[in-house]
DNA sequence: ATCCTGATTTTGACAAAGTCCAAATCTTGA
DNA sequence: TCAAGATTTGGACTTTGTCAAAATCAGGAT
């Protein structure tokens, strides 16, 4: 992230040393979950409230500013990468994330055209597989 | 689901009454939560535990008899359509899910094939858009 | 048909991830 | 510098699900 200061006030949000800490904890670490956020953005900061780095990335998730992915048993994680319709891969094992750039991003299957008559706003794919270092470990 | 009883031994589970009704309640619902399935076994057997819900889902999913879906912002999902790799499209405002099939099951981006050393096992898609129904109400 | 053994069910406590609310504090614009 | 409205904080609470121990049940052997 260029400057975390201008895009808050480009999305006219007061500018405070909890959402400057947060963004740039989201920026460092890409994946990470709000725990994980919030360690970092005390690393930073000294002390912020659990309910103000969940309020922080909320109001940063609806403004578009950061992404929210939850995939199946994880907690939310979070990135600074929008924008693109980039997709993920992640580790059954151990949940590491992974962007995966779509090799035929506007394929039949990933369009979002009309089904039941619902109005589709996006395709979100997951890859499930087992990364590197778990391959290694054996399997519990 | 042609004969519930004869899936569970063909899987060597005991047969239970809560087994039958929870399986059942599943194939009658799909697309139903663990609450929603717990509901639909007591009006066919009376009474049963909120953890034997859990446990039956769980073992039968192991088994894969029944397949679970997570979707962000939803309580786990359960279907007895397993064995095609077919996807869901969720309605963001309800939760609504139908199944979807994907046009293009061997396209290049939902093949399984390696990336930044993953063992890539599955491609998950879902749809996220608005349900008729919820197309109609006002925007809250 | 009955009994034994291991599996299943039940109950109740517990855990993780978030949200709600009211009071205190801070940002920003005038 | 100040006021007004937004943000942060702390604590209680909710939802979804798991853990563990005791009670009960299913299925094979007698």
């Amino acid at each position: 992230m260029r400057d975390p200061e201008a895009t808050l006030r480009q999305h006219d949000l007061p500018v405070t040393a909890q959402r400057l800490a947060v963004l740039r904890a989201v920026s460092r670490h890409p994946h990470a979950t709000a725990d994980a956020v919030a360690e970092s953005a005390r690393e930073e900061i000294g002390t912020i409230s659990r309910q103000s780095v969940y309020n922080v990335l909320n109001v940063l998730t609806d403004k578009g500013i950061i992404r929210r992915i939850q995939p199946a048993d994880s907690p939310a994680r979070y990135e600074d990468r929008v924008g693109d319709n980039h997709h993920h891969l992640v580790c059954r094992s151990c949940g590491k994330t992974e962007d995966v750039c779509c090799a035929v991003g506007d394929a039949p299957c990933l369009t979002a055209h009309s089904h039941h008559g619902f109005k589709i706003d996006e395709a979100e794919v997951i890859y499930w597989g087992t990364c590197p270092a778990c391959q290694q470990k054996p399997r519990n």
